[in-house]
DNA sequence: TCCCCAAAAATTGTATACATAATTGTATTT
DNA sequence: AAATACAATTATGTATACAATTTTTGGGGA
C-alpha cells in the first residue's frame, strides 16, 4: 500500500468541491481558509492548489492568489468543439477496440450511475465522470482518454448544477443506454451521431446556466473594480490584468 | 510587470534540460541536487516538480522521488495517433478561421526557426514549439492549442536528438514551407494530407530512435539494480555519482 | 468631497527545521 | 557464503518562521 500523502486528499476534495458547485466559478481561495478547512499545513495546501491549477480547475496569480477558474461562453464554445471531435475520434477506435466482456462491465457501471443520478446523491459528479472514464478506456489510448478526462472535468466546473431539471437526468440516461446499444450493435454511424447528441444537449443547458448566472459566479470583486475605474476615472488601481 | 517568482524559472530550464536532453529519460531527479544546481529552495524545486509532473514531463512516486518520464513504444504510438487526428481538426478550423495577415507572421517565424535549426542552436526546440504553436493558435480554439502543445511537448521527451540527422532537418524544413503554402492556398485536403505526412515522419524517427535506446533511456539504474541482484544477490553497490 | 500618499494589514513567496518513510550498510545467524 | 534483521543513512513529506508583494486604511491637502 502506498503510503498517505496529504496533498491526494486535499486535491480530491477541492476538487469535489468545486465541482460540486461548493466552491463557484471566480471565489477567491485564500490559503489560510483552506488551512482551518482542511486541517493542514500551508506547504500541503499550496501543493494541491499547484496541482489543480495545472489541471485547469483553478487559475492563481502571482502574490495575488487563486480563484476557481471560470469560463466566459466563448470558452465554453470552444471547449465543448474541442470535446466533440476528440470524442467522436474515441468513439471510432472504441468499435475497433473493445472486449466483448467490457459492454457487460460498463452495463454495470451504468446502472450504478442511474441509481445515483436519480436520487440526486452527493457522488453524481463523481460517478458520471467515472462511467465516462470507462466507456472512453476501451479504446486503448491512453492519451486521448486522458485529454478527453481533462476537457470533462473542465466543463463541469461551471455546469454543476446542469442537473437541477429531472428532465436533464431521464434524458442523459436514456442517452447514455442508446450509446452503449450503439456500442454493442458496432453501429459506428449511429454512435458518433449520439455522441455528439449527448455533448451537444449538455453544451446547450451549461450555456443556458452561465448566462442565467450573468457571466460570474460567486464575488465578481474584479467586475466591481473595473466598472468603478471606469466611472470615476484613473484612480490608484494598479492595473489588475 | 508581473513580479518574479523563481518557480518560473526552474520550470523553464528543467524542461529545457528534459527536451534538449540534458536530463535524460528515467533519470531520477534528487531534490538536494537540483537546490545545489538551480540555487534556490527545496520549496522552489517542490512546487517546480509538482508543475512538471502535471505537464507529464517526469513521473512522481511518494516518499521515492522524481524521475523524468519515459515513453514505451506502445504508448509513443498512441501519443502520436492522438496527435495526428487532433492536429488534423485543428488544421480544418485553421483554413475557417486564420488572418490574412497572420500568414506573414507564421512566415517570418518560420524563417528565424530555420536558422535555428540549420546551425542547431541550443534554442532549437524551443523555437520549433514556438512556431508550431504560432500555426495552431490560428485556429482560434484554445483548448485544441492546449491539448497539441502538450502531446508536442511529450513526443519531445524522447524525441530530443531526432535531428542530429541533416537530412531530417532539411525535410522538416521543407515540410514546413509546404504546410505553410498549403494554408496560404487554403487547399484542405492538402493540408490535412501534410499536416498527416509530418507527423507520420516525426514519429518514425523517434521510434527508430527509442528502439536504438534499448527503450530506456540513460541510466537505467533501477532495473540494473534488479538484475544484479538477482543474479549476485544482494552485493554492495555504490552510488554511482 | 475627492484625490493622493504613506503606513498598516493581509496575503503570498521563500527558506529552513523537523517528521516520516525508504534505502543502504553491517552484523548476526544459519 | 547466503539470508535475515536491524541500525545508519538518505530522501522525501510536513510544519513553521521569515521576506516580499499586494491590498486596505486613514489622514492631509487641494
Amino acid at each position: 500500500m502506498m503510503p498517505a500523502v496529504q496533498s491526494t486528499r486535499v486535491v480530491q476534495e477541492m476538487e469535489a468541491a468545486i465541482l460540486s458547485g461548493a466552491f463557484k466559478p471566480r471565489e477567491r481561495l485564500v490559503e489560510m481558509d483552506l488551512i482551518s478547512r482542511f486541517g493542514v499545513s500551508r506547504t500541503v495546501i499550496r501543493e494541491a492548489l499547484k496541482r489543480l491549477e495545472a489541471r485547469g480547475l483553478i487559475r492563481m496569480t502571482p502574490y495575488r492568489g487563486a480563484m476557481v477558474a471560470d469560463l466566459s461562453a466563448e470558452e465554453i464554445d470552444e471547449l465543448y468543439y474541442a470535446r466533440m471531435e476528440i470524442e467522436r475520434i474515441a468513439a471510432r477506435l472504441i468499435l475497433e477496440n473493445i472486449h466483448p466482456g467490457e459492454i457487460q462491465e460498463l452495463k454495470a457501471l451504468l446502472r450504478d450511475l442511474e441509481g445515483h443520478l436519480r436520487r440526486k446523491t452527493p457522488q453524481m459528479i463523481e460517478k458520471d465522470l467515472e462511467f465516462h472514464r470507462a466507456v472512453y478506456r476501451t479504446c486503448r489510448n491512453r492519451y486521448l482518454c486522458e485529454l478527453i478526462d481533462l476537457l470533462r472535468t473542465k466543463a463541469h466546473i461551471v455546469g454543476y448544477n446542469a442537473w437541477s431539471f429531472p428532465q436533464r437526468i431521464e434524458q442523459s440516461i436514456r442517452e447514455h443506454r442508446e450509446i452503449l446499444r450503439a456500442i454493442e450493435e458496432r453501429n459506428r454511424v449511429r454512435l458518433e451521431k449520439l455522441v455528439v447528441k449527448h455533448i451537444t444537449f449538455s453544451r446547450r443547458s451549461y450555456q443556458a446556466q452561465v448566462k442565467g448566472l450573468d457571466q460570474g459566479g460567486a464575488d465578481s470583486r474584479e467586475r466591481v473594480h473595473r466598472i468603478i475605474r471606469k466611472k470615476v476615472g484613473p484612480g490608484k488601481m494598479k492595473e489588475r490584468f
